[in-house]
DNA sequence: CTTGACCTTGACGCAGCGTCAACCTCCGAC
DNA sequence: GTCGGAGGTTGACGCTGCGTCAAGGTCAAG
């Protein structure tokens, strides 16, 4: 007759793990001995390696006892749905591990790869690190709300930051980053953003008057982007005021709220900044 | 401002993950508006969205405070650390995946399949099935106690099932297994098993006398698989004592317990049977 | 007799939330 | 105004598979 330890150690498992089966009903509960110990017949380790050759493999508790009672194809089924469940287990994990393998440093935490050769681009044109800094924030809600759409917005980005007008307005809204809301700068920097967008237009839009470009985010998030924009500048929202008083409204997707003096065009806003 | 559900949704979490993270203090408590509920600003959004990448590449959710607050080394390393806990996960899971692939049905439950065609091949040379059942628990602790042991020892089952006097023998032995002890069968069998051994010694051993074959399995297995028998028949007391009287102790691994009368040889016994 | 190893039951702890319960609050429809 | 339904609040227990004390009783050896 063997002991709970001794059970425990032939079948390989501990003595903790034979009470819990006994608990749950699992391993039946042998006979005590005089001094109320648990004494285990050969038969009891059998039947407790059988459990832990289906715990280790995988099977929850709670099915082992079905199986071991099960019939052949019973259990042919249940051993099946097992290993669809081991798989996709597998499969989560793996790509667990692709995405913490392109989590390296910095930056990188969370955020694709191309966001990050992104911002260092705006580091090396000489961006504030508070404006990089909003606009890794928001790619970081970008890439987790619409990461099929992150290539595309990413490249007109890079063509935006590239371009040498709107590169001289970004970095004239962030020297502007840190000050106050009634600094005097800010109406002249107002009339330069809508003397830009106004050009753009007119560029754009000559005969497309209403062609209206599929948004490639919800108006959700880009409530959001503005937010976090908001959030990070003391003096944007009298920026956004300033703007509105010129016919515009929004950051991230400017548009127009009335028309022009000069021009027919409306509404052919695109993307702005941050 | 958004609410707690508006905050889960933009990162995809749950409302109640993103209290837990509260009560964890992982994600801080935002201020909150005159009735009480959580009012969270864009910079939150990006805060969770950080959270939960980490969380869903495998990171424990007790890590990734120290992760995002690390510097670039510490982060690199922290990784790679995670890495090697995912990888390992996944090897574990593709074990579990081959051990369940095996367990296909009936005897193959916890069974290695050469274990299986030889309790078949039992059943086919028409051994009664009580016998076959303490066969197969003999195999269920052998495969558990000493796996890499397993071919060689059903190698050596395998010769001694084909061996016309040996299988005559155990199918006697399977014929009796539900016998009573007190079976007037049982000395005659006993005597045939003792005349067995000798012969099987005097063959094996004429020269090398004290060529202790290394034991494939340890005492204690034995031990077990003695005791295993001794379950499962009501005679096998009997027996043993039968063969005591006879100069032999044992029954998995039969030896000499004296000298025979008319033979030198001194304890050449090796595996005998269930 | 002591000592140390082993046995007993009972209980809490763990990760990461899911899922009530019981109540308060907001918003739109009537 | 008020009614219903959706959504907020705290608090608590549940789940898996045991690990890990706690507070003892038992056994074998020195």
């Amino acid at each position: 007759m063997l002991t709970i330890s001794q059970l425990a150690a032939h079948a390989g498992v501990t003595v903790r793990a034979v009470r819990h089966y006994h608990a749950t009903g699992l391993l039946p509960e042998p006979a005590r001995d005089r001094s109320g110990y648990r004494r285990y017949d050969a038969g009891a380790v059998v039947e407790l390696i059988r459990i832990r050759t289906l715990a280790e493999a995988g099977v929850p508790l709670s099915r082992v006892r079905a199986l071991l009672a099960a019939d052949d194809e019973g259990l042919a089924a249940a051993v099946a749905e097992v290993d669809r469940r081991l798989r996709a287990e597998i499969r989560d994990l793996q790509r667990a591990r692709e995405r913490i393998a392109r989590l390296t440093a910095g930056d990188s935490l969370v955020l694709p790869p191309e966001a990050v050769a992104y911002l260092e681009r705006m580091r090396e044109l000489g961006f504030p690190e508070q404006l990089v800094a909003v606009e890794r924030d928001s790619w970081v809600l970008l890439a987790a709300q619409v990461p099929e759409q992150v290539p595309a917005l990413m490249a007109a980005k890079r063509t935006q930051v590239e371009h040498p007008t709107l590169r001289r307005l970004y970095l004239d809204v962030g020297e502007l980053a840190d000050c106050a809301p009634d600094d005097p700068r800010l109406p002249a920097l107002a009339d330069r953003v809508v003397a830009f967008l106004e050009a753009d237009m007119a560029i754009r839009s000559p005969g497309a008057q209403d062609a209206e470009p599929e948004p490639l985010v919800s108006p959700e998030v880009v409530a959001l982007l503005d937010a976090a924009f908001v959030e990070a500048f003391p003096c944007a929202p009298r920026l956004l005021r300033l703007l509105e008083e010129r016919g515009f409204t929004g950051w991230t997707d400017i548009r127009r709220t009335r028309e022009p003096d000069r021009a027919p065009a409306r509404r052919g806003g695109r993307a702005g900044s941050a």
